[in-house]
RNA sequence: CGGGGUGUGGCGCAGCUUGGUAGCGCGUCCGCUUUGGGAGCGGAAGGCCGUCGGUUCGAAUCCGGCCACCCCGACCA
């Protein structure tokens, strides 16, 4: 049916709300696709649904495409589903956790690889059910910290699901390929500027992982980007290879000895770099950790920082924790501010930079003294090399050595092959060919629904307010009713042409209101086609006008139709 | 969780310093006029000023507790 602006329940905002920052909260906004409920909690409001049903039936349809089969579990879940796979502890106060009246513990469903193993398990018993691709298009609940962006990163949000079961690790890797084919497609079909990169794993587990990643300025993941070759990675998951560490050609021999000098009050790497006169970068910083409780060393040059999450990814499953101030009270022979790997009795770890053969200025392990020429391999030893430090701009490409460029972006989509972790869990075993049981290997797919109507909002706006993608826009063409009588009844006209023609209307028939208001309105709400009935309505011309690239021109009805219905969009009803 | 900030009609804001019972713009409703880029005039509805307590003859305003929300960071997919 078309639908009428005089009977939507649509309110535009002139101004957006105070607390709007970025670009798709304010205009999703204004436009009145979606009204904030509480903190992280939105309402979808007509025109809204439409551009989430939209993008979810895109989804759903290429879901299926590759056989994949469409279920619904529910989202209130038994907490100890969570606690078999030690996800309710991973997830600590992510999770949403209520009790029922008898005093079972429940949680709201952040994600669900453990139920899923579990129905697969009761389902599915043989080899010859397998592969298997299950998906679902679900409300999601994660209690996150810190809400932000609108519907960019809500506590209550729709995310697209999918678990691929099979038996052999090709299996596996035949399930994944297809799962990226299928995204690439979605993505592409959704009207997104998308790039797959490298990822890790981090909470779910398993290998392999790749991003799908929405280029953005609010974007909350920076990714790594080579200008010189095709790799681009997840900053987490950039590797830096020790071909470039043993590039420095340094050998220990070309040092001279460790000097030692005073250099009380530098308990810090600007001011040591200052000392010395020497950029931070000829200094090695050492930092602390405690690594399942044992005090351990974390050497990196002066001018990087150590991501801690890198860190604890390489040292996983080992607990890594800041050392404390009791610590250092614990063990006077660490001096706070002047640490330095020679002579230091516990564990070492370092970044590849500091290489065999390098020589630094650093701690010398007493109060309010530095040692210059300490050479990595004579003076002391590196027990094991690590790639913790922060990825910056210009850091070498691990496939092809140019200097990498940093890019925000928005995660669209995460595909990982989770291999057994949930199938070791729930022992989820299918009868073999040989008639013996064999271990289940899985993969998880996820598309973000709700985050996805914002990314492109994201991507796609300009200073006048949303312009959607054909696909995924809440009408094919936006009628309006640009003056009294003759302007309303040829406007009405088209509409019904138009929608007999099978595309979706949106028209503008709201009675009493100046042109001005509708048209601002209609760049607003961004359908991509607006077709006005106005000044030229006497001799039968409408003027339609393209949202995306303002283009405009002067057609009659039936040239309206014709042009209409050949842009591919007729199928659709 | 650490730091910063804000709560006054649907949205944006003023009023608070110096206490006297709430105001502006947009929006909404009625009437008349207007109709190609957020129109004009006239009339009207709508707020126990986040909440609880204190000070005071009197609190949106001063003091304290709590709650909510937002931003930066940490965390997370």
């Amino acid at each position: 049916m078309v639908l009428r602006m005089s009977r939507l329940m649509l309110k535009t905002l002139r101004d957006a709300p105070a607390d709007a920052e970025t670009t798709s909260h304010k205009l999703l906004v204004r436009a009145g696709y979606v009204r904030r409920s509480s903190a992280g909690m939105w309402t979808w409001l007509p025109l809204g649904k439409r551009v989430l049903d939209n993008v979810a039936r895109i989804v759903r349809e290429e879901m299926e495409a590759i056989g994949g089969q469409e279920v619904l579990l529910p989202a209130l879940l038994p907490r100890e589903h969570y606690e078999t796979t030690g996800r309710a502890d991973e997830y600590g106060d992510l999770l949403f956790r209520l009790t029922d009246r008898k005093g079972t513990d429940y949680v709201l469903g952040p994600t669900h690889e453990e139920i899923f193993t579990q129905l697969v398990k009761d389902q599915v018993t043989s080899y010859k059910d397998l592969p298997l691709t299950l998906f679902q298009i679900q409300t999601k609940y994660r209690d996150e910290a810190r809400p932000r962006s609108g519907v960019l990163r809500g506590r209550e949000f729709q995310m697209k699901d999918a678990y691929s079961f099979d038996t052999d690790e090709e299996g596996l890797a035949a399930s994944y390929r297809a799962h990226r084919q299928a995204y690439i497609r979605i993505f592409e079909r959704l009207g997104f500027d998308f790039r797959v990169v490298s990822a890790v794993s981090g909470a779910m587990g398993g290998s392999a992982s790749e991003e799908f990643l929405a280029p953005a300025a609010a974007g909350e993941d920076t990714f790594a980007d080579c200008p010189g070759c095709d790799y681009a990675a997840n900053t987490e998951a950039v590797t830096y290879t020790a071909r470039a560490a043993a590039d420095t050609g340094a050998d220990a021999a070309e040092h001279g000895p460790v000097e030692e000098m005073d250099t009380p009050g530098t308990a810090t790497v600007a001011q040591l770099a200052a000392r010395y006169g020497v950029p931070a970068s000829a200094t090695l910083k050492n930092l602390l950790v405690k690594v399942d409780g044992e005090i351990t060393a974390v050497g990196v040059p002066g001018d990087r920082e150590v991501d801690l999450g890198k860190l604890a990814d390489h040292l996983a499953p080992a607990a890594v924790d800041i050392v404390t101030a009791e610590d250092f009270a614990e063990r006077p022979d660490l001096v706070r501010g002047y640490i330095g790997p020679q002579g230091l009795g516990i564990r070492y770890l370092a970044d590849p930079r500091v290489a065999p053969g390098t020589a630094w200025i650093t701690g010398a392990n007493k109060e309010g003294r530095h040692a210059a020429g300490v050479v990595c391999g004579r003076d002391f030893t590196v027990d094991r090399y690590l790639d913790v430090v922060t990825v910056e701009a210009g850091d070498p490409c691990p496939r092809c050595g140019t200097g990498l460029r940093l890019d925000r972006a928005i995660e669209i989509g995460h595909i990982f092959q989770l291999g057994r972790k949930y199938a070791d869990a729930f022992q989820l075993d299918v009868l073999g060919r040989d008639g013996k049981p064999v271990r289940v290997t899985m993969g998880s797919y996820g598309i973000g629904v709700s985050r996805a109507v914002a990314a492109l909002a994201e991507q796609t706006a300009d200073a006048k307010g949303l312009r959607w993608p054909r696909e995924v826009a809440p009408a094919d063409v936006h009628v309006v009713a640009a003056g009294k009588a003759v302007p309303t009844a040829l406007a009405e006209d088209a509409a019904a042409r138009l929608h007999a023609a099978g595309l979706r209307v949106l028209l503008d028939d709201r009675p009493g209101l100046s042109p001005g208001v509708k048209l601002t309105d209609a760049d607003l709400i961004g359908v991509p086609t607006l077709l006005t009935a106005g000044r030229r309505a006497a001799e039968g011309l409408l003027e339609l006008t393209d949202r995306a690239t303002g283009d405009r021109a002067d057609v009659t009805l039936d040239e309206a139709v014709t042009r209409l219905t050949s842009t591919g969009t007729a199928a659709r009803s």
